[in-house]
DNA sequence: GCAAACCAGTTTGTAATGCAAACCGCAGAA
DNA sequence: TTCTGCGGTTTGCATTACAAACTGGTTTGC
């Protein structure tokens, strides 16, 4: 039982924080998404989802690619390869640790 | 969709660290423990389990009781029904979050 | 034409956090 | 006495998450 519990220490610090672990859902499921968007979708103010997004891509979970759509700024976010594993990871061990309780 | 993934971000911050949800998740268990079962248990050093226990019983999560075994002093913990059932709402939100996704 | 408002984000300021290391009081041993 | 644990607590510090202020550029009103 002990082990089980405790491995709960061992999540991945930057996935359990739950603003990151909601926009990495929403990536999760969209594949690509503008910064409006996961604002919205999030519900995140504009200055929180930049720093969140920014501590993601540092870490190699989301890639962001800066465009225009026209004259405006379009900030586009996908998943990583790693990201898409790191939130697997996250979810597994949560689901775990949710069920052995 | 959007609503069940923004939930994430309203779980009780209090039990949404690792250590503190399996300090609780320990004492939803066993109903009484003292310090030194609960560091073993959890994995936490001294300093770190005491000053989570004081975050917890400050919040009314936990309930302390500070006697002795024989002269040496002994620290007993148990949840109290408001933690009981913060810990119940909280394993029910993020049960709830992992399966929506 | 030019100031004011707006848009899409970034940077900054600050209070709160989690962790490790230092500390404390007491009991028993030497 | 002095020393060595034992059972915790307090302190120091680097990291954080959030809100508010800011930036670079665009559109609107006059």
């Amino acid at each position: 039982m002990g082990e089980e519990i405790r491995s709960l220490t061992e999540v991945d610090r930057l996935l359990h924080e739950p603003s990151r672990t909601v926009i990495i859902a929403i990536l999760y499921a969209v594949e690509s998404a503008d910064f409006l968007y996961l604002q919205r979708e999030a519900g995140l103010t504009k200055g929180n989802l930049s720093a969140h997004l920014s501590k993601l891509e540092e870490a190699g979970y989301v890639e962001i690619e800066k465009t225009y759509r026209g004259k405006i700024p379009l900030t586009l976010c996908r998943l990583t390869e790693a990201g898409r594993k790191a939130f697997e990871d996250y979810r597994r061990q949560i689901k775990n640790f949710i069920e052995k309780v």
